[in-house]
RNA sequence: GGUUCUUUGGAGUAGUGGCUUAUCUCGUCUCCCUGUCACGGAGAAGAUCACGAGUUCGAAUCUCGUAAGAACCGCCA
């Protein structure tokens, strides 16, 4: 099919040219002997001009009609300065219609929504949208950045198996049944861990992969049930190493997509500084308001709350926020109350608001006038300031008060609009997490992760206390990527799989040949595992993941569009050997 | 597993117990129009108000249940 160029390049410049474009309509201004269609592809919109003689043959296109027209670039005698071809326009001398189209059931217009599920049952259209399609060509430009940057630094791109073993430990695994091995099943991976190890082992120093990972679990705004990761391993490397490499492949990726020059070294703190001053262990810098603890005002208070909460190990915590006792009635701190009562089990919540001198609020009356001036000069309160105070166990107060910080600052503007990227290394988690549920201590990260040299003694005595040499990279709120450097060594890693109570028998028959593999001279080895989709979300500004992935699902992972999952012919199930208990 | 919110012509919405024969915008259909660009003008069609039960003289509106969507908590090594 003829087709001279691309409808959204033409310019000025190109005046006088006789052109031939395809695209689909995106809208029709019909004046009765002059027709003007907004011809779109990918690249953008060009208005085509159909004078008396040409009109009568585009009197039947509509809406998203495919079409083919040859004609002549004319400079327009009035610009539209709207458009970014506003110059000029196509008068049109032959036209093809090449397709119909019924009426569309979404409105592709930038300025209307239509709801999440109509567009996402109609997701081939929804993709027609200026601004999704933008969102696919800037995770296009992520990946080939990623590929060429790390192609240059010496890493080999090596695909792994999507059909692999269970591995128990960590999210809920996609299982595929084995139509040979009847009763067994494939895993789909919830990450290429053991492949990239195992690569290691196998000498590649330096590999990467664009990887595909599975995981069936609840999904939020920012996770969807398979997603990709920039997934990276190294071998004789440590933290520096691997930092370096990650900090220059995101100098790299925001230079090529956004021209941004981000800072030659990213921060770094502890998880354990992270969660007292943020909360979270993915905090947002792009504000203040960190997480103050008061607890040492007062340690001889006689407000009763605050003296059971100290005597039984809790803290007082408090963040401030300024100018902002005035936009905060009654009725929204109940609010506010309700939120970190409900989602984060603090018992209640307190505030306390500056008007003048003075220091007025729910707890300001239980509160001595010693304890009050220490307050205001603690957090340095100015008139209207607001102070939201929590206090309860420790984790509790963090997490409150984290969620808080963000809630208040995205209701109050607190961040900033334009581009500005906020990176922080966030070192040091802990190694392990006390399950409730199953009553054992629980890899934090994943249990082929190295502690902390000095903590390797305290693996089996004081597990709460081991510090691993686990790490995130985060940016404006989100976990971009996760990392570790890994155990290489095979008493080690069989130490840690007794510390979260997997016998040595367990252990050998879920990780037996990968402890194997440990026996014959593994190199010390790393890596991260970049978040794709997060990393395009920031790049894009949006706070939805289905804004940057082509086919995305619906909260509860069903596909509208597909209507995927679904059932399957009883003769699929008797070749795989399985029988379904209750269809729904 | 839990909490909160949402569901009204093809699309987006207004409507908090009777003022409704359900509002407006876009789209659709018919006609007019040679400089529009979210074209304009005249007219028309199109909705058992997600589904089921209940309260009431009377329900889109109140209550309960079901389904679907969204955000969050748990979960996500």
């Amino acid at each position: 099919m003829e087709r001279t160029c691309e409808n959204g390049t033409l310019r000025k410049e190109d005046a006088g040219k006789t052109v031939t474009l395809v695209g689909w309509t995106a809208r029709r201004r019909d004046l009765g002997a002059l027709v003007f269609i907004d011809l779109r592809d990918r690249s953008g919109i060009v208005q085509v001009t159909f004078d008396e003689t040409m009109a009568d043959k585009v009197k039947d296109v509509r809406n998203e009609y495919v079409l083919q027209v040859k004609g002549t670039v004319c400079v327009r005698k009035e610009a539209n300065p709207k458009m970014a071809t506003g110059e000029i326009e196509i008068h049109a001398q032959e036209v093809t219609i090449i397709n119909a189209s019924d009426p569309l059931p979404i409105d592709l217009s930038d300025n209307s929504t239509s709801s999440e599920d109509t567009r996402l049952k109609y997701r081939y259209l929804d993709l027609r949208r200026p601004s999704l399609q933008a969102n696919l060509f800037l995770r296009h430009r992520v990946c080939m950045i990623a590929r060429n940057t790390l192609d240059k630094e010496g890493f080999v791109e090596v695909e792994t198996p999507i059909l692999a073993r269970s591995t128990p430990e960590g999210a809920r695994d996609y299982l595929v049944p084995s139509r040979i091995y009847n009763g067994k099943f494939w895993a789909l991976p919830q990450s290429p861990q053991i492949y990239k190890q195992l690569l290691m082992i196998g000498g590649m120093e330096k590999y990467f992969q664009i990887a595909r990972c599975f995981r069936d679990e609840d999904l939020r705004a920012d996770r969807q049930p398979e997603f990709t990761q920039i997934d990276i391993e190294m071998s004789f490397g440590d933290e520096e190493t691997i930092f370096a490499t990650v900090e220059n492949l995101m100098q790299e990726i925001f230079k090529g997509v956004k021209n941004y020059k981000l800072e030659d070294h990213f921060l770094r703190i502890t998880w354990n500084e992270c969660m007292r001053r943020f909360g979270s262990d993915k905090p947002d810098l792009r504000f203040g308001n960190e997480i103050q603890d008061l607890t040492p005002l007062f340690q001889n208070t006689e407000f009763q709350v605050f003296r059971n909460v100290i005597d039984n190990n809790g803290i007082v915590g408090a963040v401030k926020f300024e100018h902002a006792a005035g936009k905060y009635s009654r009725k929204a701190l109940d609010k506010l109350q309700d939120f970190v009562k409900q989602g984060f089990k603090a018992k209640a919540l307190a505030y306390l608001k500056m008007t003048g001198e003075e220091l007025s609020g729910s707890i300001a009356k239980p509160l001595s006038e010693e304890e009050k001036k220490a307050v205001i000069t603690k957090l340095d309160l100015k008139d209207d300031d607001l102070v939201l105070v929590i206090a309860d166990q420790p984790r509790i107060v963090e997490t409150a008060l984290g969620a808080l910080r963000v809630k208040l600052a995205h209701e109050l503007d607190l961040i900033p609009h334009e581009s500005c990227y906020k990176f922080l290394w966030v070192t040091e988690f802990p190694m392990f997490e006390w399950s409730e549920e199953e009553h054992r201590w629980v890899a934090a990260h994943h249990p082929f992760t190295a502690p902390k040299d000095e903590d390797v003694d305290k693996l089996l005595t004081d597990p709460e206390h081991c510090s691993s040499r686990a790490y995130d990279l985060v940016c404006n709120g989100y976990e971009l990527l996760s990392g570790s450097i890994r155990i290489h060594d095979q008493a080690l890693q069989e130490k840690v799989f007794e510390a979260i109570g997997l016998t040595p028998e367990k252990a050998r028959d879920r990780f037996g040949f990968f402890l194997d593999a440990f026996k014959f001279g593994t190199p010390p080895h790393g890596g991260v595992g970049i978040g794709l989709e997060r990393l395009t979300m920031i790049l894009a500004g949006t706070d939805n993941i289905r804004d940057v992935v082509a086919f995305p699902t619906t909260n509860s992972s069903l596909d509208l569009m597909s209507e995927a999952p679904n059932t399957v012919d009883d003769a699929q199930l008797d070749v795989l050997g399985v029988a379904v208990k209750d269809k729904k």
